[in-house]
DNA sequence: GATTCAAGCTGAGGCATCCTCAGGATGTCA
DNA sequence: TGACATCCTGAGGATGCCTCAGCTTGAATC
């Protein structure tokens, strides 16, 4: 819509940065626990914070969720970097899903802003979210050459396949996760047979 | 929670019966446009009805969308009776998988509420939930019995797969929708090789 | 047709949450 | 210490959820 996505900056002043830190971290402890809609009021309230400095910070829930997961979502870039320079491609691969699909589902909810992010530029996360694609894509095209993987699998299409594992996982309760089982499933239909 | 879930019954009266008529109505549409969690008060507004009849009629939300869906997936469970009647247990069982994931992502959300519904008794969609759930399962042993799909897959890792097919569809847009590549790609890793 | 009453309808109102903004407080820098 | 940009506050309008006390009406009965 605006073309210009706000990203959430960390303050100046000493209360700022005080403060910013603060409703980040009672943002992921609520995130955590009650998804990506958790109550703005309530986590500012958390933070020891009136619900307009909150909204200073983070003028919208797009780049409060951004700004709680993109630690994650960094090391997860730069694990794909570090996993492209190892000797198998397939398990560099292989390995890096099973990670992203964890990332994805950190919490309920976030799966779904980040695949919005990953083609909406205009979005928070969307810097991030390319920055993922390129990681993800290299890794796959790196597994294709090496021909483990069916060389005709886009990039688009294996962030599907994650998105869809992670989402499973976000549904999942403790007694039943088959997200771990879901993957297999993909990875057997996404690889080269022996 | 409550062990006996509310299923919305047509009422006997007949000004009843045009209202829950009109609410359904309003409903289906409202859902289409603004995915499972529309407002409820434009609902009524738009079926000409004061709040607190759609309450009398529908007193969750979970309970609208429940009758809201209700043809649709019988008709679904339907079609897998007969489809499992046919000469090729494989064909109907893709044929079904299909046909599944396009109603469980008839609008936005109502993926998530299904599989919740699957395995949680106390919701209104846990009735045809169940009963598509023994469709499904029905056209798989048949299709594993023909030795067509691997036989370590359960209805339930089915399920996982047809859920995460349905959201990645529930998130497409017009110009990106990669649920029937998902699918492609899934029933790869499930058939047995030729 | 009149009577009766269960079924149905209404919409105000309490509560939660979102988000804004005018006015006040304060950290920082010179 | 003064000046001011930065930051904070919280009341308040808007929206949506859901309930409930009081009213209306369809339909069964006489």
């Amino acid at each position: 819509m605006d073309g210009k996505p706000y990203i959430a900056q960390r303050p100046k002043r000493a209360d700022g940065r005080r403060n910013y830190d603060a409703i980040l971290a009672a943002a992921r402890k609520a995130f955590e626990g009650a998804g990506a809609d958790a109550s703005l009021e309530d986590i500012a309230s958390q933070a020891g914070v009136a619900i307009g400095t909150l909204y200073r910070h983070f003028p919208t829930r797009a780049s409060l969720v951004e700004a709680a997961t993109r630690d994650g979502l960094e090391n997860l870039v730069a694990h794909a970097e570090r996993l492209a320079a190892g000797p198998d491609p397939l398990d560099a691969l292989i390995t890096w899903m099973r990670e992203a699909v964890v990332h994805f589902s950190t919490f309920r909810g976030l799966v779904g802003i980040l695949a919005q992010s990953m083609y909406d530029e205009g979005t928070p996360s969307h810097t991030m979210c390319s920055a993922m694609h390129r990681g993800g894509a290299d890794l796959l095209r790196a597994a294709q050459a090496a021909g483990r993987v069916r060389p005709d699998l886009t990039p688009d299409e294996l962030f599907d396949l994650l998105s869809g594992a992670a989402w499973v996982r976000e549904q999942a309760t403790p007694d039943r996760d088959g997200s771990a089982r879901f993957l297999e499933l993909v990875l057997e239909g996404i690889t080269t047979r022996d």
